[in-house]
DNA sequence: CGTCGTGGTATGTCTAGACATATTGATCGC
DNA sequence: GCGATCAATATGTCTAGACATACCACGACG
């Protein structure tokens, strides 16, 4: 029972009272002081307990007030967003790729004027297929400010995003997911309908505030699902399991 | 510069140095006792900032090891499922939510079996509106055996989102997000043409591994989108929220 | 040659303090 | 009554140790 490390101990007893709603919303928790008795331990490992507690946000603590149960407000997941590579041949498919194209050139719109930052950018097209089948449609920008070697690495060999996440770290990301209609040449590309619904996942990337990558990636509907898991023990997540 | 705790200091200044790409992944950081003397103070603080790095990921400790810079593995993003009453008056909308069907029956399939955990179940559908807008067409089944009070709630004044949010806490969670075709009655609800790409969320909970709900969400893909915001500062969360 | 200890080492956990800091609640003066 | 001040208090940070634990490398033994 009680196996582990003491700190963990006092958690999960937290944790519990938390989660069954014997301790509700707003309600304070015991004092440390109160805590280092019960369990008969010094200040540091109450503090480091309560601390954890903190930082999954289930408390929230306040000077000379004590540690409250914090409100409920939204459910939130830790969603991965994997290299598409790593996820494929994961699930024990044949990664494919295959790069459709790639120019240089200056910034066409504000967005992209804000990732070039008075350089250049490289355009890049992609399509990423398991087991033969089309599996995403990728159209990648990469700011030649933020990440000059882009123009050497040959991309016919290297998926950009596997290059990227090896080579430019971020400090910054931004997640858009949302559902479209598949145009005549993304249909055509990913042989699925025109009109059919994909999901579509944008993401722009910064470090320390220069923009180094922006990519829309286009996923037919019946084929990939984003998958987040949550829970409260200490997992994270994963995406892009198959659908059903 | 040194403003704020010491271990926040020791933990930025080697979170640049790993993002910056000084130390590459797989490098060994200093140990502990080499940056207790750079930095002239004891392990705990020290050890701190590098749990803290390990908590984000960043790095990996190993006993007799030391202390390493992780392989980067996924992009990874803290995702706010939000309750969709408070996303539409935070954005300025009136925010409308209508009851259309309610029933009280037993599991029809495998995973309702699971959820009902022999019990009965609650099975609702709902609509939610920004502006009188349809946004968000709801399927909704809720375990009676785990949240036995929902059946003397009137839920068409408050929906079983914001109820459920309120009322029964959760242990665990699945996220499934992934695009589709409206289907003829969906259209007709959402106010959209039959086959119209769509945003399916479909999320399902656990309370200490009984089934408490779970969910579907269907969402016209040009009506709205999920966003994840990720910064390797301190905060996770979306757009517009205070951080912490 | 392989394999089973064994010691050294770096992290993991914990203690018993100390001082700093923010905030609350009460007290005092107007 | 009301606002400013102040002390009490709970958390925040930090120290200088201690012992536990896992793991690698090396050496001894079969």
């Amino acid at each position: 029972m009680s196996a582990g490390p003491l700190h963990r101990r006092i958690y999960s007893d937290l944790e519990d009272r938390i989660l069954s709603g014997a301790l509700a919303p707003g309600r304070r928790l015991p004092f440390e002081h109160e805590l280092m008795q019960d369990y008969g331990c010094s200040r540091a490992t109450v503090s480091k307990a309560l601390s954890e507690l903190a930082a999954r946000g289930l408390v929230v603590r306040r000077r000379r007030a004590g540690t409250f149960v914090a409100q409920p407000k939204a459910h939130a997941a830790f969603l991965a967003i994997p290299d598409l590579k790593a996820e494929v041949t994961e699930r024990g498919q044949v990664y494919g790729y295959r790069l459709l194209t790639q120019i240089e050139r200056g910034p066409a719109d504000a967005a992209e004027a804000e990732l070039a930052a008075g350089a250049r950018l490289l355009d890049l097209t992609c399509l990423h297929s398991a087991d033969s089948i089309p599996l995403a449609l990728e159209r990648r920008l990469i700011g030649l400010k933020a990440a000059p070697q882009a123009i050497a690495v040959d991309f016919k060999r290297v998926s950009p995003g596997s290059w990227l996440l090896e080579s430019e770290p971020w400090t910054e990301a931004e997640n858009r997911i949302g559902a479209m209609g598949a145009d005549a040449q993304s249909a055509r590309l990913l042989q699925i309908k025109r009109g059919a619904a994909c999901l579509c996942v944008e993401r722009r990337t910064w470090r320390d505030g220069l923009g180094v990558t922006q990519v829309r990636q286009v996923f037919p509907g019946d084929r990939y699902d984003l998958v987040a898991l949550f829970s409260s023990a200490r997992s994270g997540g994963r995406a892009g399991e198959p659908r059903r």
